[in-house]
Formats: C-alpha cells, sequence, structure tokens
DNA sequence: CTCTCTGCAAAGCATTTGCACATTG
DNA sequence: CAATGTGCAAATGCTTTGCAGAGAG
C-alpha cells in the first residue's frame, strides 16, 4: 500500500488540494534524487503552465509536512526524494552516481549519539562517498 | 603535534605558498563549521585586502590536498572544516546549531556497506538531526 | 623572468519573494 | 465570496570565472 495520500495529508494540513500539488507529488514518486529543476521538467509534461516558483513552494509543503526529505551534497542542487529519510545515500566521486542503501545497523548508534549529545533525535543520514565499479572499470 | 604543515603540503602539490593561503588555513583552524563569508572576515582581519573569489579558490584547493573538509545541508551554505572528515555531526532543528559527535562504531558498518553496494569506500559522514537541550527547554 | 595567483567585477546557478490574478473550499 | 495558491519576473544568496596586474619561485 502506497504511503499516506496526498489529499488526506494535504486537507489534514489545511493546505489546499491543487493540480499542481497533486503533480509535484506524482512526480516526486516517479523518481529519486531528483534536483527542483528534474521535478520541474517532469510536472511539465502533465502540467506545462507551472512554474518553477510553485516546485519549490510546493516541494517545501511537502517536506513541512513528512512527504518528502530533501539532503544535499556540497556543489549540487538539493535533491527530493520521497517519504520520510528511512535509507541512506552511497555517492560515486567521480561520476557523481547516487544508490540508496539500507541498514538496520544505524537507528541504535544515532539514538546513543544523539542522546549524549543531549540532543532528542528527529532523523540521521549516512552519507559514503565512494568510487563506483564503473568508475574503477575504466581506466 | 599539529597536522601536516600548510608550507609543505602546498608546496609538495605544487601550489605556491602565499599570504592569502596561509592566512585562509588559519582561519580554518580557528573556528569550525565555517562558512566561505566566515573565514573571509575571519581573514579580513589579518588581510584586509583579500577577495571573496581568492577564499573560495583557496578552500577548494585545500579541500583537493586533504587539508579542508567541506559539508552542506539543506538550506544553507556549504561549511568548512579542518582536517578530513574523522567525525561527525549533530544539527538541531530549530537553532541549527552543529555540535561535532566522534564514534568508531561506523567504520564497519560503513565499510560493509560501501562493499556491498560495490563501491570502494573512501569517507562517510554521518548526520543527526534534532532538538538541542537549550531549544526543548525554551516553550 | 616566467608562471601562478590575486583582486575586481561580472556572470552563473539555485532558490526565494512581491504582486496581481486565478482557484479552492 | 474569502482565503489561499499560482505565474511571472525581479531579487537574493552563494559560488565561479575572465582578465589584467601583482607576487612567488
Amino acid at each position: 500500500m502506497e504511503a499516506r495520500s496526498i489529499d488526506s495529508e494535504l486537507i489534514q494540513s489545511r493546505y489546499r488540494l491543487t493540480r499542481q500539488r497533486v503533480a509535484v507529488l506524482g512526480a516526486i514518486r516517479e523518481g529519486t534524487h531528483q534536483s527542483a529543476e528534474d521535478i520541474f521538467a517532469r510536472v511539465r509534461a502533465e502540467l506545462p503552465g507551472i512554474s518553477l516558483g510553485t516546485v519549490y513552494r510546493t516541494l517545501d509543503i511537502l517536506r513541512g509536512i513528512g512527504l518528502v526529505t530533501v539532503f544535499s551534497l556540497p556543489g549540487s542542487a538539493a535533491r527530493y526524494e520521497r517519504g520520510s529519510g528511512d535509507h541512506h545515500h552511497i555517492v560515486c566521486s567521480d561520476c557523481k552516481t547516487i544508490l540508496d542503501i539500507r541498514t538496520d545497523r544505524l537507528g541504535a548508534i544515532a539514538a546513543d549519539l544523539a542522546n549524549d549529545a543531549g540532543y532528542a533525535e528527529i532523523g540521521y543520514a549516512l552519507t559514503i562517498v565512494g568510487r563506483c565499479q564503473e568508475c574503477r572499470a575504466a581506466r
């Protein structure tokens, strides 16, 4: 079953349900690690009149209600993906390919570390940098 | 003993040893999680004529030779700190305060995950988001 | 002296915002 | 209808870059 429906989430959060918002969330679900421009391009196919500003505004709302997660790597635009950050990333230092990673070995550690620091943990994300197979094979 | 000296590192990397480069690295060592602007402000005290462009160019060189690490959080400028990323961060979702975290519990996990993904690991960074003590106390 | 570096200012992206009109509930 | 959302375009940050003169080796 798909995560919480955008309809109920937006309405419960007293946001209006507009074509643009539905389309943006739809676009997010069609890909991963997309930049705002990527999403803009995708949504445009369905809603040619939408503006990039609206995409940014919508992404910010969706993030606020937990339907979308953002992360950023130095030197590139923010990346958006659906859901709350329930996975991690490994990035190739050469070709910049990003892969999702899942593990259950981090939760306890993050909880301990947050606790030690006196913070109430909200979330955590591990980013690994490495060289992917293709890039190592090529020269 | 302080890490590798900037002099030898720059020279070995066939970069020229300039006042600006020495000052920028000095500024980095006086703080943590500094933005390029922060570093610019700090260096200016010593070298009033330096330009922001030079700060950026220098930071990029220092990062290239491993004397400086960069990281970024969505919605704010890149942060620079000395050394190679040998520690992690916890950020307050309210006041944005960043704390350094050290642990030896992640190395093996990161190595396994990189391996599973077919990547040759270069580095990894954990970022925890939470609410700090002060922010929880205040209202 | 030659080659690299720097300051300056302009350019380039990514993201945000003000405003008048369109839409939702 | 009233309140909210959207398109448009300008504005704002952050970072990069071209160029001519300054400085390092």
